[in-house]
DNA sequence: TTGAAAGCGATACCAG
DNA sequence: CTGGTATCGCTTTCAA
């Protein structure tokens, strides 16, 4: 209790100051050493000293004084609102931050749970960031986008089922997703098609497209949509399941796999044939799906590679205004299994 | 492509200088209104110039000057390598973002995938966080913990199964687990016990005390432990299940839900009767789980609450030093359903 | 009530 | 080859 209880505390963080005091040398020497600055030939002993002085006080450098200094930053910032939930996303995500890494960036997600839209944006660009990543978990508005570049973002890039004014905006039509799925039903003989809707919030972005595309491909085939509410738990689908005939549909796609498997089980349980009376199909490809009876049917969604985004975030760093916005980086494709 | 191709580029950042010059005040003047210094009385016409200024010109106060000025930041910072996988794991994530946020915080997760424990935590010592809570994705070292209480770190707190020197080591005990579920296991009369292990990288972390944890309960009841390499894979999980009765077990603890669904899959595919013949037990308590016939026992875990830790991180930065490492912050029961 | 100025830590120019 | 020193944007005394 008495032993140390304010001297570390107060115990001041080491500088560049503190090393070249130590080394006997410059700040300037201790820039150049540790930043190997080519420019300048700094004699072998010297350099030893001022690592050696480093090392021993535990000295890292100030990433806020530098690019201070520098007038800009290496960070690419990732809002992140929920996590994701989801493998496709989880190994996209794992590769634009290796990718990113590679090319010299900072990658850093920032917590923007709560914040609306320009709050996040101001938030964001506190941080001088050289390029912002909106993955679509929040929504970015032109003026956000504004806010952002005026604060030296050299790329906004926005990954979602919108585009955003201002910003490179990589659609992501999630619309296709639905339709592949209605498309399959449709051409399987099914003519009355709910979809599931989660009522969970914060999945809007995804699902309410991903139905808009589903009506598309209904009409197109001369079927009926129905939408269905769905929570993500078992009374929520046994009570679907319930009143399942009344509805009078012969398929559903129900907007992922799981939501897709919970709902198939509850159409068991109250007795309903599946794929006889009806269709079921989902959508990621969930290995959890192939292991259902009968096995789920889905739709396999092809994302961007992480490696891709960051090659072109790379690109609109260096040249910003150089590209314009891109489509159609999603591809889908119905697989069909047994369920549909 | 003659309009405006640099001037954008250009077009430097504003300052709360460029501020300060439109609304005809002095920068001491604008930061005392932005900031609402209540030290300081400044005129309510004042006031609404200075801020239509810096409105008028997208003013964003630069994160990185202030905290140099200040000495200190409010970020907390969450070392990310992968993007964790669950959703025990994801609620608790958003938790503690959203709690931290409203300590005022500002939450920013790391990308430090592909780095060595020390190199992170020197990436993540250069932005000077306040604090740091690692949940276990990078292996941090004492020496880790050092660099970082040394720049300045008020907190660093590590969520794992293994304690840190130096840090505040909230242990979550992973062992209790696979002793939970193997103890579960004998007490329905089973004693030849196999153990998956995935074969994944990354997740020894928790594997390893989980196994360690499953030998212990296995020794304190006279049963036998194998463990099983495992990947998730539906071949993977078949070459297991085809040499499964030359193992001699009559049941198997899966490391999780979906490993264990993968697995029992796989057995009942190969004529091998569950829970007859072979018990399966996961952990998770997925909703899935419950979707498959038999209904899939398994281990609930109960995480620590995102509100508590947020709370905890708070208590060490205003004190360092008042608090040392606790116990016992995640517990563990078996929940029997129809596969044990 | 407002303004001038010092200083946070790192870097890069220019002199020595 | 090495050392002063001005500078980045912001906050905060201290004076006016």
């Amino acid at each position: 209790m008495s032993q140390t209880p304010k001297q570390s505390a107060e115990r001041p963080v080491p500088t560049s100051a503190d090393v070249a005091r130590l080394a006997g040398v410059s700040r300037a020497t201790v820039s150049y050493v540790l930043n190997n600055t080519s420019a300048v030939r700094i004699s072998e002993p010297t350099r030893r000293r001022v690592r050696e002085a480093a090392e021993e006080l535990g000295y890292v450098p100030h990433a806020a004084a530098r690019s201070l200094r520098a007038g800009h930053t290496r960070m690419v910032l990732l809002p992140s609102a929920h996590v994701p939930v989801g493998p496709l996303y989880n190994r996209f995500f794992n590769e634009l931050q290796r990718a990113l890494r590679r090319l010299d960036y900072t990658v850093v997600q920032h917590g923007s749970l709560g914040l609306d839209g320009d709050d996040a944006a101001r938030a964001w660009a506190e941080l001088r960031p050289v390029a912002v990543v909106s993955l679509g978990e929040v929504a970015l508005t032109p003026y956000g986008v504004d806010v952002l570049k005026r604060s030296g973002a050299k790329a906004v890039i926005t990954l979602g089922p919108r585009r955003v004014q201002g910003a490179h905006s990589l659609v992501m039509d999630q619309s296709e997703i639905g339709s592949c799925a209605v498309t399959h039903l449709v051409g399987r003989g099914r003519r009355a098609i709910g979809v599931v809707m989660p009522r969970e919030p914060g999945l809007e972005l995804f699902s309410d497209p991903r139905l808009e595309g589903a009506r598309r491909a209904a009409a197109a085939g001369g079927a009926r949509i129905e939408p269905l509410p769905l929570l993500y738990d078992e009374e929520s689908a046994a009570e679907l399941a319930a009143r399942w005939r009344g509805l009078g549909l012969d398929a559903v796609y129900a907007y992922n796999d799981e939501y897709a498997m919970l709902l198939m089980r509850a159409l068991q349980d109250a007795g309903i044939q599946v794929p006889g009376e009806t269709a079921v199909v989902g959508a990621d490809n969930l290995l959890l799906g192939r292991l259902l009876r009968p096995r789920l049917s889905t739709v396999r969604i092809d994302m961007v590679s992480g490696q891709r985004l960051a090659e072109l975030v790379d690109r609109v760093v260096r040249d910003p205004g150089a590209e314009r916005e891109r489509h159609g980086l999603m591809g889908a494709r119905a697989l069909h299994r047994e369920s549909s």
